[in-house]
DNA sequence: TTGTAAGCGTTATCAA
DNA sequence: TTGATAACGCTTACAA
């Protein structure tokens, strides 16, 4: 059997017996060509099958319509949610995504980031805002615009369409502490390279010290993001000689994860301990009791975002700091603090 | 601000003082090259914050270390792990994934499989067998390998890597029947270019014809992947006039929608009914009653899935259809059937 | 409306 | 071990 050898441009000319710059025209800007020759030119594309070399377009015109999103990890609701909207409004709009996970190692990000811009990205999104400034001095000596999803900060050099992390754990920490929770426990993410983590957990550390209280009292476990490390830590804190009345878990699985553990050790959510989530993904609803949690809108911070990248590539104004709204989800699973300790 | 522009193998040469040629050879044979000319040209590279164009080095030497991958959502845990793992696996061997979703529309698919051949994948993973012959074809003639994830059909077309629908439903029927359930309902993905959905079905209807019983019973509702649709069809099927004792469901997410819904009416599970799930994602560990459900290997199967799409892009050897083992995970969503009807 | 021809940034062949 | 130089497949002035 012959290798076959895809066909190309030159090939569709010659079978249309046109020259390539009026098959490129065809393929680009169609109303530039006789409808005759447009029609027999078609023709030869459909009886070749073929398609167009992506990398010689590229090199010929500097431009892809592809945006690249780098997200820390494919194996979680939260992105998978909002990159999906992101995803539908590009393709809505002519555009195609490419997506690279980064395991949550700056590295392996910024490996990435250099793989999609050497791939011809026209744009890319990033997750929050913890990396090297050579990186973002590399995307800016490449002229390639970069949006930040997941986080909101107007002092940052890259734009970012997300929430204030800081402010939306605030809020929740204040309804906490006004039902009188004094004994506070944290599930954290790892706060290391992760803002958006960082944020949530000063959020409770300065209501502790707003309430007049020490934060240094908080129980706090940092720890990967999932369902039984969730499970895990959960029991270390409940173990240790003075609980907490709450447990405040940095995002819905981690919290999913401590109450699937209480479940089992028998202990009674929200009666001998409250827990909360952050997200509010589908998860959030499916556990008994239901899980207080804030809520994000990831959909439409997906799509929004997805807009906006569009936007700064085509080098028209945006906005460069926009904050979504956030707000509290109050279900089952926060109560009053227990009265008589644990 | 001039308009920078990035520095090229050029530029790199220029500076150095050598040959295009000698710094194409320093990044990709720098054994070919004298020590000090290499230090001499990698000086130049970070000085100049050189990073190599994609576009250009495919269209010279065909080959691009990048695999495809064309999942229905990205939005669905189940494709989530697996295909994470995948990109674990294909990173260490130094390949780079992308990923682009078809939105379970097969038009979508052709379109996203053309987009990533043309820009230069050298080989692609696909979810499932339905699809064209024609993309199959172009396939073959652009000589590009494709694996076939979560499916195995040894007299498909593709290649794939996977485990046979339709036996591990089988299995799951036949617990369920042995435990005295007559009364079916069934809430499925649509069957529609799904074969996993649809051998999923097959099997219910077989295992009901095997035990005597008219598959024309069985409640079926199809419905879209996700957790409010699950309740929903859920709701539908307990609201008719002659309930079944127990309702499968094609995968964990529908289940979960369906445990949720029955809680929020009022109804026992497995007392008044039983749910069944499709997948043990770690979901169906979260909720309450924990799902009885099919365990499948995801990771295992991202893995090896990668490992196998190297083999056939390098022309190795590779086994062509390869089954995986998948178990039932009994845990406290199906119990017998109530004796007195609902 | 169409054709000619000069790039685009690499790699690879062939000499040196 | 290195250097010229011809591809690779496409777009886009510029000419016709």
């Amino acid at each position: 059997m012959p290798k076959y050898l895809a066909p190309t441009l030159t090939d569709v000319a010659k079978k249309a017996g046109v020259s390539t710059a009026t098959v490129s025209r065809c393929l680009n800007t169609p109303d530039h060509v006789a409808k005759r020759t447009r029609d027999r030119v078609e023709e030869a594309i459909t009886a070749l099958g073929y398609t167009p070399n992506f990398g010689a377009r590229v090199m010929a015109s500097k431009r892809t319509y592809t945006i690249g999103a780098i997200i820390p990890t494919m194996e979680n609701a939260i992105f998978a949610r909002g990159i999906q909207a992101f995803q539908d409004e590009l393709h809505r709009q002519g555009y195609t995504l490419l997506v690279a996970s980064s395991s949550y190692d700056p590295k392996i990000e910024e490996e990435q980031i250099r793989t999609l811009v050497s791939r011809g990205a026209d744009g890319l999104l990033l997750i929050g805002h913890d990396r090297s400034s050579e990186i973002i001095d590399y995307l800016e000596a490449h002229d390639i615009p970069a949006l930040v999803a997941w986080a909101h900060d107007p002092n940052a050099r890259l734009p970012s369409i997300g929430f204030d992390n800081f402010r939306a754990m605030s809020s929740l920490m204040k309804y906490i502490l006004n039902l009188g929770h004094r004994e506070i426990g944290l599930i954290s993410a790892k706060t290391e390279f992760n803002d958006r983590a960082r944020y949530r957990l000063m959020a409770v550390q300065h209501g502790m010290i707003r309430a007049g209280l020490d934060p240094t009292t908080i129980r706090l476990i940092e720890t990967q993001y999932g369902i039984k490390t969730g499970a895990v830590a959960f029991n270390e804190i409940i173990s240790a000689p003075h609980p907490p009345t709450i447990i405040i878990c940095g995002n819905d699985v981690l919290a999913a994860g401590a109450l699937k553990k209480a479940k089992s050790l028998g202990i009674s959510i929200p009666d001998d301990i409250s827990i909360t989530g952050f997200d509010d993904i589908e998860l959030a609803q499916c556990v008994s009791p239901k899980l207080t949690t804030v809520h994000v809108p990831h959909r439409e911070m997906g799509k929004q975002a997805a807009k906006t990248v569009i936007k700064m590539v085509n080098k028209e104004v945006f906005e460069k700091y926009k904050e979504l709204d956030i707000h509290l989800k109050i279900r089952q699973s926060l109560g009053k603090p227990k009265t008589n300790i644990l």
